[in-house]
DNA sequence: CTGAAAGCGCTTACAG
DNA sequence: CTGAAAGCGCTTACAG
């Protein structure tokens, strides 16, 4: 049987309450009391059974994150990130992959877990966020990403639709002439990022070739590397790409490599996410490279002071600070 | 006040104990009766206090996986496919960054999060293995990776040694002469890999030369780029360099691009884990490619079995099995 | 500060 | 199959 807390009691010669006050860092407790009962505790190699305690409290300090898949490097980058910044606070970090399917999200939502968790981070793929209303979870909530007008959470994210334009407006400062986008589509990211893309096009005199912007089925590598193909098949293939995202980017520079074709002169490349693999790979990526660790600590804040019954009705809606990383695909 | 196992059985018109049987799925309920709690549990949108039930029952369904960093793509991998694992046997992953350090790893084993988790799969850095007892913890756990003689755990990890040796003699067959090895150090991999490093060399009636054999600090894309600076400075370069895993490998391929230097003909180049990044880099990247479903399918299984109170004292030892995957960084 | 006691929501012998 | 009840290990009013 493991020890429990009238075992520590026993031992300390006080009762359970002042234990549990002990424990809890209540106040008035003199130095003597205290010095007892961790003494005690140490000597039983007490740990509270976190069962009992949520049982009991109605709150369990563990909070769930939500992403499409954490072998994908940004979630995976993002995932360590609010790890690391709920255990600063106390707080255990469930990460559940939805691998984007629409059931697994929704089970998120439902309160997952029974009512173990007491808020969720979620990064909504195939969810429309706009679709979500408050009734589907019972739990506090934090969006990450993208979200059409009128959504009704808290929410962290960058401001894509500027980032973009920062991004398009670089390619076209090189001189590019031909600038095309891959990673175009849906309602969230891709339809987001492709409203900056064409911002800045527009802002430059240049229009938007329907041909130059590649949907591809997801942001991988893989993806990247097919549209990166189709692009070099047109009769007229660009001179610069903005990839929606840097796996796309990689596929795209694979391909590239592939054809024999020089990257920038031929070809300018920028990505979007600032994941380690571009800093690496030659030629290094171009990206937008979003502050992940503040993206992090505030999304666990939110979350966190939301729990805490604080913020009532309103939305808040924190924007992540990003910049521009010019590396070897651009020239950089 | 959320539903509870009585609101359920009292709109269902039957005992708690059937509703509990239902829901744990106990035999000799009859279909008419299951429907009728069914319906309740839907209606009344009832789920399972997990807590309670924990409390309860001893068993929380969750186990721990202690890795040294989720950002790493090896360990994202490795990650995301026991989480896959776990939940297709109705357990749920808690999965802990201990970066390398010895306390992180200590409160792991010393029974992390009080007596939430049933057991721990544990791929071990700063703590060596071996200095591991069953004392440490009074959970079930699974080692991953290497493992000095003498260990007393269950353990699942690939052949690291025959592996090596594979990588290396598929080097000596390019009539590579001069082969590097970056990586080497430490008790655990780097040790081991390395020894399977010199045995293939000796096979081939090749001296192993200790100025080929660079330590590094780590195990990143950094620490690679900076020991093939190391081997470039060297009055005789090398022809080859077999890198103890893709990180590394990656980072040494960047260097040799930033040198001039081709790949395979100037020098080839071998890593190991095969994690997505090798496959899409320019060249691509030759790899030992151990299967990582088949180990977190067999690490879960063994954990669970462990759990159930099976295995009695003897420590089982699973081989992963690997492929060497033959790419253009050596010509494939 | 202390002590005795209730109760969080389950599961599980127990008697039928 | 059912029903009444105990108990998992905590936290928290309550009375002192």
């Amino acid at each position: 049987m493991a020890t429990r807390l009238s075992d520590v009691a026993a031992r300390a010669g006080v009762s359970v309450k002042t234990v549990s006050n002990v424990i809890n860092d209540y106040p008035h407790i003199t130095a003597r009391t205290r010095a007892k009962v961790e003494a005690a505790i140490a000597a039983l190699d007490y740990k509270p059974n976190v069962s009992a305690r949520s049982l009991r409290k109605g709150r369990s300090d563990f909070i769930a994150l939500a992403i499409p898949e954490m072998g994908s490097p940004y979630f995976a980058e993002l995932g360590a990130a609010i790890s690391r910044a709920a255990k600063r606070r106390g707080i255990t970090v469930l990460i559940d992959q939805t691998e984007g399917e629409s059931a697994a999200e929704r089970f998120v939502l439902d309160g997952m877990r029974g009512q173990l968790i007491d808020g969720i981070i979620f990064s909504p793929l195939a969810t429309a966020p706009a679709k979500l209303t408050s009734a589907d979870t019972g739990k506090p909530l934090v969006l990450l990403g993208e979200r059409p007008a009128g959504g009704q959470f808290d929410r962290v994210a960058v401001d894509s639709v500027q980032a973009s334009y920062d991004a398009t407006t670089h390619l076209i400062s090189l001189g590019r002439h031909r600038i095309a986008a891959i990673g175009v589509g849906g309602t969230g990211t891709g339809a987001v990022r492709r409203k900056g893309y064409r911002k800045a096009l527009k802002a430059a005199g240049m229009a938007h070739d329907p041909v130059l912007e590649l949907a591809g089925t997801g942001y991988h590598r893989l993806d990247g590397a097919a549209s990166m193909r189709e692009l070099l098949a047109l009769p007229e293939p660009p001179d610069a790409v903005f990839c929606f995202n840097d796996l796309l980017a990689l596929g795209a520079l694979r391909t590239l490599a592939d054809a024999g074709l020089r990257v920038p002169d031929d070809v300018a490349v920028v990505g979007f996410d600032d994941i380690e693999d571009g800093r690496y790979h030659s030629p290094s990526l171009t990206t937008v490279s979003p502050d992940k660790e503040w993206l992090a600590d505030n999304a666990v804040a939110l979350l966190l002071d939301r729990i805490a019954g604080n913020g009532g009705s309103t939305h808040r809606d924190l924007t992540v600070p990003y910049t521009l990383e010019i590396r070897e695909s651009t020239g950089g």
